[in-house]
DNA sequence: CTAAAGGATGGAGTACACTCAATGGTCAAG
DNA sequence: CTTGACCATTGAGTGTACTCCATCCTTTAG
């Protein structure tokens, strides 16, 4: 796939995708005219890339999880930690969204305090 | 509370603090010295900054959120909707992480393909 | 009274993640 | 064989969120 149509099907800006891939977060082979070639697993990538760049995880953390799922063996224990780690991460920030998300839900619910004067919201964190 | 001690208590430098009044996240009085005095809540605004900066909210975002729950009255129904929609904007972030892990526990527990050649992810979006 | 610790302001610099502009090569249609 | 759509590379510029520095003021301990 050339980076037009990937651009297109991604709704990301061919700019973007060079960046990507100059950060090796993606990659492609050269045909011989120079033009770049990206395989189809890149548009899951790329979404991939979207998602949890949307959640807070920055590219260097992104290309060290797709460095992971790239890993053609079955993770050594090694990798199994690393991946753990990682989704150890994930129910940390599932469980402050969901602190974050009952503070709001209290207060729209006509509750007085969330974190205004003498009110000490219930330890967010 | 002075900027030191704030700074202490919240583990951020004292640059980071003073960029966030900049922005208006938090503020503060200015004693007769010229010294700033942050109220108690802060504290607490200044954890949930910390917390939502790190589920991938803009500071932008977070000022609004901020904003909101320094409201005198209950919500109106306007304040309500917004409230709503970043409700809506945690529960989709939530979901979304929760596709991620269940995509990195899939290839923890030894099965083939997360986003390799041709395995496709289950839709992750 | 002086020195050290802590505070304020202003402005420059940095890292990250793009974004844009300039220049030039490739290809398919007419 | 030219025109327009698409591709590549390089380098500069932008927005966000800090971070550092220089300079100067205030307070507290000795």
């Amino acid at each position: 796939m050339l980076i037009g149509e990937l651009a297109k099907q991604t709704d990301l800006s061919r700019d973007t995708i060079r960046f990507y891939e100059k950060m090796q977060l993606i990659h492609s082979i050269t045909r011989n005219n120079g033009y770049k070639d990206y395989p189809e697993q890149t548009l899951q990538q790329v979404q991939l890339i979207r998602t949890a760049k949307n959640l807070g995880f920055s590219l260097h953390e992104i290309k060290q999880i797709l460095a992971m799922t790239a890993q053609q063996e079955i993770p050594a224990d090694q990798v199994h930690t690393i991946f753990q780690e990682k989704i150890d991460v994930i129910d940390e920030k599932i469980a402050q969204l969901n602190k974050i998300k009952l503070m709001l839900s209290r207060f729209t619910q006509g509750e007085p305090c969330p974190l205004r004067q003498d009110c000490p919201i219930p330890e967010l964190n």
